[in-house]
DNA sequence: TGTACATCAGTGAACGCGCGTTCACTGATGTAC
DNA sequence: TGTACATCAGTGAACGCGCGTTCACTGATGTAC
């Protein structure tokens, strides 16, 4: 596995590798594969599983690093960015295996997004009631967090660690938009509505 | 490169494309490939050129649509998934290509969507004149626009026809929100800011 | 404490196959004088 | 209107190569009695 993600590390995709590639960058004979995964597509399995994980420790993290001072927002994306950067780049095979590869990892894929969101979205309910904010619709303002810290996340990939901290603050700014926008829907939806839909 | 695409069709990404796979998709011989590119990568640039003409043609598209009476927003966001069902391909193809592929590849798409960020950036500007509502960091409105538009869109895909609808409403209400939150910030950054943060 | 057996990660050699690429060649269409 | 030449999309045959997979085998470690 340790051998696959460092073939992985550029800008290739899983279904790209071959299994002589990989035993080769593991140093074992090609056919002792076997004695480890059935065929690659075994292997994509086992990966993706390990990048679910990694995405709920970067929760985890978040969490840690919380602290009153500090944006609740801005440690949760730093904790994101930072995995990036992390040894294992499972954050990474996640991002892009997302649209490409087979029907069983993007489903896997899929599912661990999903239960991303479930958190966020949790999470916004148990602050609605703590701040008296009010937050229209917390599953799709979770959806749309969740996407777009993705999608950013994808843009930092390619980044070099001095042009991160700004896209940090870019994706903090437009969370903060997103939550006060659904602030604002919250207390009057068809006001909003409109005045969105005059532009 | 009609043949190309339908290969690309299910969820494979360029990359994975061999020659003698294209020419027998296409019904030539395998050396009659090189009589129009010179290799597999001289394609697929010529993949992304012809996504990208894709992507210019959703925003003249959505312009034509454009009524007074309808959400200039779902017009556009209604406008962009029904490429996804057009005869061609492209846009799936440029989708999913923005992560995987070439650095050259990456690149093209990459100014792609940057151009499709600057085009809604004007748009959003000369709204602003017009309807008298100011918006906080239009570059920033537009890019989260853009990055979450196409999130939605690489998930709507996978999707059946039945589905699409309500993954349009929800995309729109996602705008929605973004566009209420930054006209809000613009009014009043420091509140809006502490609002979001106590969250 | 010994002995017998099972399990497990590894090996080298060999297989048939599809790959990208090169070769010299063809026949249709366009162009110059 | 003919003739000569250039261009262009196509062809079949052949090449060497790396691929996934199977085979029978090895030697280390764990387990039962």
């Amino acid at each position: 596995m340790d051998a696959a993600v460092a073939l992985l590390d550029g800008h290739r995709s899983i279904s790209s590798l071959g299994l002589r590639e990989i035993a080769r960058e593991a140093g074992i004979a090609p056919n002792s594969f076997y004695r480890h995964f059935r065929d690659v597509d075994d292997l994509a399995v086992a990966l993706i599983d390990q990048a679910g994980r990694s995405l709920r420790g970067i929760i985890r993290e978040a969490r840690l690093r919380l602290t009153p001072e500090r944006s609740a927002i801005r440690t949760s994306v730093e904790a994101f960015m930072d995995q990036l950067d992390a040894d294992d780049k499972y954050l990474h095979i996640l991002l892009r295996e997302i649209s490409i590869g087979s029907e069983a990892f993007r489903k896997a894929a899929d599912r661990e997004l999903t239960s991303f969101e479930d958190e966020l979205k949790d999470e916004l309910i148990k602050m609605q009631g703590v701040t008296g904010h009010q937050t229209h619709a917390p599953a799709l303002v979770a959806k749309a967090i969740t996407r777009l810290v993705f999608a950013m996340g994808t843009q930092a990939a390619d980044m070099t660690a001095e042009q991160r901290p700004t896209l940090v603050d870019e994706t903090v700014i437009m969370i903060r938009m997103i939550m006060v926008g659904a602030q604002a829907m919250a207390v009057d939806p068809i006001k909003a509505k409109s005045q969105a839909d005059s532009n």
